[in-house]
DNA sequence: CTGCCTGTGTAACCAAAGTCACAAATTGCT
DNA sequence: AGCAATTTGTGACTTTGGTTACACAGGCAG
């Protein structure tokens, strides 16, 4: 664990934290599509994302989703840390979009920590604020942007984060993240490819020129 | 100032911090209207809500504006605190929207303050916390809900900041808030009053039953 | 009082996106 | 091969909300 922890985190942590780091937390690996936060489920740590990408997803009422923003290596989730504060219960889901390693902090290192570490802390801000950012993207893109350029954000932001210009779902299943429909996404599509910005096939699609 | 801070902050920090804000903030007081950053502006300080209130606004690229959410007495914004530490220009507008008090804290007391005081770190994470659930709970509106009912959160968050039933804007001013335009916003507003919720007079709306 | 400015009411129209229905293609399973 | 399930394509329609255009009302200054 301990060399993973160096790769992804050894450049912002001074060594001894970086030790406290190995010796309180639990080194986690789950397969893509796992679950790892769900909707009113209560906080157990703090997740250092070391590798792979998680995403991040709000529910409304009916129970549909949106896409909020993916977590990459390095990224921790502001929104555990928020939870460990006040309220405990999560407001958000979280799943592993790719494969995922992970190292889970006990909450009670985080306080501990923050008070010692100058290094902790500068990497707890900086979460928050790019957390804070990410929200305002997509605040951004929801509320400013007809559904054709969410799509063509969405697609890009895709392929950027899985480093793969192969974005691997079905029509459903980027409706659900853009919280639209099938049909209109589907649309969409065919004019994206009809422009000659991606090829769709069964399953998949590919970026030419976006 | 000292007793201005106790009234606000007194319960929450301890005796020597209080004096050393007091020593080290300067008094701050705006009319309503006033605008206290802009986007882009660079950061001078971090700011704490003493009285009144002051809303948070988003600038889409043509130069309308969304608003993201208000800040009350005891807050500050997590958005100069983000941008204290990383970049240094404001990602957001914040306008007074009462009269309002706020001590400004220099940027660099921040840091000090958190590695020496439990009950600062505990108000900056709350906060950053508060604003966290803020723009989740702002993109659940704009996401998933209609205008209709995104007016009606919008007059009763208002009516509530304000402790006033009376709503004193415009059709034009609301529009403005909820990126929308005049004539949507008339035509909703009519149909509330026809429901009896709402009293339509010029210049200002009184909330009946919402 | 008259004229002007601002704010509101409303009709007509348009565009974006959601819904419904169903056809067609692909794939997996037996 | 044959059947079932999944995925995609598409036409027709509806709803929501944005746009344009204009009428009218209230208030204020001259």
């Amino acid at each position: 664990m301990i060399q993973e922890l160096k790769a992804s985190y050894g450049h912002q942590f001074e060594e001894p934290l970086l030790n406290e780091i190995a010796q309180c937390g639990t080194f986690k690996e789950v397969p893509a599509g796992h679950k790892l936060m769900e909707i009113g489920e209560y906080i157990k740590g703090m997740p250092l994302l070391v590798s792979g990408v998680i995403k991040v997803l709000r529910e409304d009422p009916d129970g549909d989703e949106l896409l909020l923003y993916y977590l990459e290596p390095g990224d921790t989730c502001s929104m555990t840390m928020s939870c460990c504060m006040g309220q405990s219960q999560s407001e958000i889901r979280a799943i592993a979009e790719t494969d995922a390693k992970l190292i889970m902090i006990p909450i009670r290192k985080m306080e501990e920590w923050t008070a010692r570490y100058r290094s902790w802390r500068n990497f707890v801000f900086e979460s928050y604020n790019n957390r804070l950012n990410e929200m305002l993207h997509t605040i951004d893109n929801i509320a400013f942007l007809n559904m054709d350029e969410r799509l063509v954000n969405y697609l890009r932001e895709k392929s950027r984060v899985n480093a793969d210009s192969i974005i691997r779902n079905t029509h459903q299943e980027i409706a659900y993240d853009l919280h639209s429909s099938r049909v209109v996404i589907s649309r969409l599509l065919k004019k994206l490819e009809q422009m000659g910005k991606i090829e769709i096939h069964r399953n998949y699609l590919k970026i030419l020129d976006l």
